[in-house]
DNA sequence: AATGAATGAGGATTCATTCAT
DNA sequence: AATGAATGAATCCTCATTCAT
């Protein structure tokens, strides 16, 4: 048996922990889906008792669109800084291949991240709100380089891309990505 | 007071009743998706007593596989088809167009039904082998037409198209929708 | 430890069950009061596991709409036997004493159940269906030996009796309910 | 960003809080009945935060019973108030008359005010106590008037008849009011 | 062959109360 | 003196699945 410190956790004192909380969030719907994220497995995941999940956030609902806009951002930012780094056309285009390229190399569950919060704002409008915003910011950045149409073509090529890549069994190497998207911008 | 005769449909003899449960979960899947996909929900749909859907199925996940299995069946069929009565490279590109964009004319609910699938592929085995197979006719019927490489990567940017068109507030019309696999194959 | 067959209550087939739980939450309210009738709470009364109660009543409010029906049920009946049985206007008066007189011989939880039908009711539409009906059966059942204008003043003088009764430490004898129906009737 | 001192209300010195705690209180219990009282909602009616409560109360229990200490208290005032001016026993039939009548002119919240206490008393003895008090308040208000079995029996007929109206679709008019005391004092 | 009843695990959420600051 | 954060028990309710009939 364990002394009487060591018994219950004592942690009292505790801040950032809803910001914990919301990564624990993100982590918990990489692994598990949206479906099996659940107050107490993230309570679990950052080791915080169930209460104090909704003494943070009022409903299982805004942890949700908490974690996605974070997942979101974080996903734009990367964006935004790789394309703002190009200074031609050329430079864009490997920025695409790179991004794609990259967002492939992490777990397989971390790349349906995305598509859960696709599939979660079919039906949350809170949610839809995220990726709209989001849709919205990556057209923007691909504009700096390329006309609003070949932006928005190449943004659904991305996705195409990477969905694919995520769901098959063999996903395309990193030539095979650099392939497709030079041929499209050929 | 009526008989307990009565009281309730006594739907005793049934052929067909599996098969109509399995539609009765696609239209649920597509309304509530599948995280709001419950034995109760789909017995509802189907009118039909909650025993039913275990008498049948062993278990929810069967249910789903069976479903999606279907639905992926459903849309492979018409890819197929429209892709054979092409007779050439242009024909077949024709015909990509006309099978993305109409797929956008479906109900919202419809569409989306592919992403649910491709989600919950992500941590279901049973359901990846449905994903598999079915992606790999797409690659088989675009072949028909197109090299191998190309196939592949028209078949990520059809993915792509549909997925941000359905997740979109503004979809592409099929106008856009041609240029941009027009473009690609150019 | 208990054998195997005692470890756990097997109780598979009890027919009736919806019934006792009924009267189990009649049993509940009147001990800890509605505010401390929970589907627990019911559920250990009628010692049935608790998803049962859920299969039962799809809502907590459906048992209490259910339960007090029950019980103005029961009472009025006993209310309209007492009077129907009185031949004239005097023995109206005297069923009238016996009625309040018996009802305060019960324990004091049951008295206060009718002024907790009455506190629900206020803000429980479904209850206050149950009260109109019940106060209305009363009325009617005084109406058969007394004029409208007195069968409702009588009806409230009752309710008076009965509650002041309930919620003091002294509560009347059977002499004193008399006194004061009869000096009203006088 | 505003600072940190910006974000909330810094009402730091605020004597009579308590006071304005059990107040708000009282509107609560009116509003949302003895069992939707809690102490979030208190806080909130009363814009203070929530460990405000447990500061000033050591218990809900606590502001419950000062909480309906002061409403029975009001009450009790104006009763004797009304008693007192009254000259002989026809003036306090008339005031009688009036106090009910009035009660019935307010809120139906405020109305039920009294019959939560009613209720809560029967299970909490701290509250019974506050009944008990008031309960003979009121009789030793009537003695000034009536004798002993008057006062009590008419103190019932009271009860009754705000009870049955507070509850009822359709409560007395004053005259109907009236109506009944006088019958009972004749 | 078919189904209504039953059940236990787990879901989100609320809340009185404690406590560190 | 005052309060935001924290917590664990309890709330209602949903559900996949099992089982007796």
């Amino acid at each position: 048996m364990s002394g009487p410190a060591a018994r219950r956790r004592a942690r009292r004192h505790d801040p950032g922990r809803r910001d914990r909380l919301i990564d624990a969030a993100l982590a918990v719907i990489a692994e598990r889906g949206v479906a099996g994220t659940t107050h107490r497995e993230i309570a679990r995941a950052a080791d915080v008792p169930l209460g104090s999940m909704t003494y943070h956030f009022s409903s299982l609902e805004e942890v949700l669109a908490e974690a996605f806009t974070r997942h979101a951002d974080a996903v734009a930012r990367v964006f935004d800084e790789r394309l703002s780094t190009a200074r031609d056309r050329d430079e864009a285009a490997e920025a695409v291949v790179t991004l794609v390229s990259d967002s492939l190399l992490g777990s397989p569950a971390d790349l349906v991240l995305s598509v859960e919060l696709y599939v979660a704002a079919a039906r949350n409008p809170a949610l839809r709100a995220v990726t709209q915003a989001w849709m919205a910011r990556s057209r923007r950045a691909l504009e700096r380089h390329f006309d609003p149409t070949t932006a928005r073509e190449l943004d659904a090529l991305i996705e195409g891309l990477v969905l694919h890549s995520a769901l098959s069994t063999d996903p395309m190497t990193p030539e095979q990505i650099r392939h497709a998207v030079l041929r499209y911008l050929r």
